[in-house]
RNA sequence: GGCCCCAUCGUCUAGUGGCCUAGGACGUCACCCUCUCACGGUGAAUACAGGGGUUCGACUCCCCUUGGGGCUACCA
């Protein structure tokens, strides 16, 4: 029987990271086993059920890249189902009404036993397990069912083979189980998956920090690397391999290497692991996928092939894509401020104002204007003022960029322009008094 | 409180009784490269929670303690 999985967000919220793992991990387990991959909108509570929670979703899920099987089911649609195999157990006597809620008869006494495919047997005792014992609402006085009620007539009606879900629900199948004996389904294989946990080690929440997938995917996070960043909480391949390609981990995904205890998430391996994947990408890619944050800020992006020799200039530099239009403001700005600490360096020195004003002159006349020619001249002239390199280049680096920090000078100079270029350096030797 | 789950460097993890004086990665620190930053390279520091068993031998198996987490809704 091939495998069939689900995952099963309710539109009361973003997607965010703990989901979005879970997700992740039922979407590899069914491409791994070439099984399906469903998605169901638990959509029962209409009070917090929004539309544009389930757009951001979905979207989510999109931009992870993260597609799912056949047509999406909604809980809300399927209520008539639900009475259905509700008015089983009621004729049966297996539920009874009260105050306009719909009971289940639970066992009342001896033991559950969950068979979890990572945790093996784990036993519930009814006699000690007070609110277990309680008879299960099914069905809300408002005429929609439960959670747990809709969970288990969905889960046997789409034929789920496997579920794939949080260490927290571990306490919900105990609930669950005597629903599909009552019912006459067949149960499905358990697999609790341990959760994401914030620097505090509570469960991952808004206090520790953006947590939707939605803001790393504005933030400049690939894809790919959210995916791989991901299935390395709770599970890894085995071999010391962190840098794993979808196709990869979809070959090497195992659900019995998921591990049990709960991951820290760790913003820093992820923000390193983006800079692999933003260091690996084609340049023409990458420049694609920069755009947008350029255009957010007006910068002027029509230039394709200036364009790509600055995002080479500073592929090696970014971590996220939202860093680059901050990185390379003075490239793209008609004026720069500059970096107080780092002005002065050439506040006060009227050697300076004299370098500078002859470099000016001299990048003016190259006929040339590319770095190694750049380079050549100035490496001339420095020989010429008795300045060393970093004497030299650093206080031109601010007069130019307006920074103490910027990529390799010469292509800077070349990037950014004869025009830009002498203008600054004039600029600042004029400041200079 | 009750029930349940979990326990290797600060963090993510490798490890399924001897290969472990515990390996990799992020982070940290030092050095190298160097026009700054970054990349890259080299190296260092840092972990089997504690106590009992079992065994010729435990990070690995069992028990207890401790610690952390989750669940305890007519939310999902």
């Amino acid at each position: 029987m091939s495998v069939k999985v689900r995952f099963a967000p309710s539109p009361t919220g973003y997607l965010h990271i703990g989901s979005a793992r879970t997700a992740l991990f039922n979407w590899l387990y069914a491409r791994h086993e070439g099984g399906k991959f469903y998605l169901r909108i638990e959509d029962t509570d209409r009070e917090r059920s929004k539309d544009e929670f389930l757009q951001e979703i979905l979207g989510s899920l999109k931009s992870l890249g993260l597609d799912w099987d056949g047509d999406l089911v909604f809980q809300s649609r399927r209520t008539d189902y639900y009475r259905k195999m509700a008015d089983l157990l009621v004729q049966k006597d297996m539920a009874y009404g009260e105050g306009g809620a719909l009971h289940f008869r639970s066992p009342k006494t001896g033991k559950i036993i969950v068979q979890d495919l990572l945790h093996g047997p784990i036993e519930f005792d009814l006699d000690q397990h007070l609110s277990l014992a309680e008879d299960l609402v099914i069905f809300k006085s408002d005429g929609s069912p439960t959670y747990n009620f809709a969970v288990v007539c969905d889960d046997a009606d789409m034929g789920i083979t496997h579920v794939i879900r949080g260490d927290d629900h571990i306490s919900n199948t105990p609930k669950q189980l005597p629903l599909y004996e009552a019912l006459g389904f067949q149960k499905p294989i358990f697999c609790h998956i341990p959760l994401i946990l914030g620097e505090d080690r509570s469960r991952m929440s808004k206090r520790h920090g953006a947590t939707a997938i939605r803001e790393y995917v504005e933030a400049g996070y690939l894809p790919d690397a959210l995916v791989n960043y991901l299935s390395l909480l709770g599970w890894s391949p085995g071999n010391n391999q962190e840098i794993i390609s979808r196709q990869e981990l979809i070959q090497k995904f195992e659900l019995k290497r998921v591990l049990k205890t709960g991951a820290v998430f760790n913003k820093e391996k992820l923000e390193w692991l983006n800079g692999q994947y933003v260091r690996k990408l084609p340049i023409p890619e990458l420049t694609d996928n920069l755009i947008p944050y350029l255009e957010k800020r007006r910068y002027k992006t029509e230039d394709r092939a200036w364009l790509e020799r600055l995002v080479l200039l500073f592929q090696e530099r970014i971590f996220t894509l939202n860093q680059f239009p901050d990185l390379a403001q003075f490239f793209f700005e008609e004026n720069i401020e500059y970096n107080e600490e780092a002005h002065k360096e050439f506040a006060k020195d009227a050697r300076l104002k004299n370098a500078f004003t002859r470099y000016a002159a001299m990048l003016e006349s190259l006929p040339v204007f590319d770095a190694k020619t750049i380079e050549e001249k100035s490496r001339a002239l420095m020989k010429d003022l008795e300045m060393s390199g970093k004497e030299f280049i650093h206080p031109c680096r601010v007069a130019v960029t307006g920074r103490a920090i910027s990529p390799s000078f010469f292509e800077t100079i070349a990037l950014l322009g004869k025009e830009k270029a002498t203008r600054r350096l004039r600029q600042a030797a004029n400041s200079i008094k």
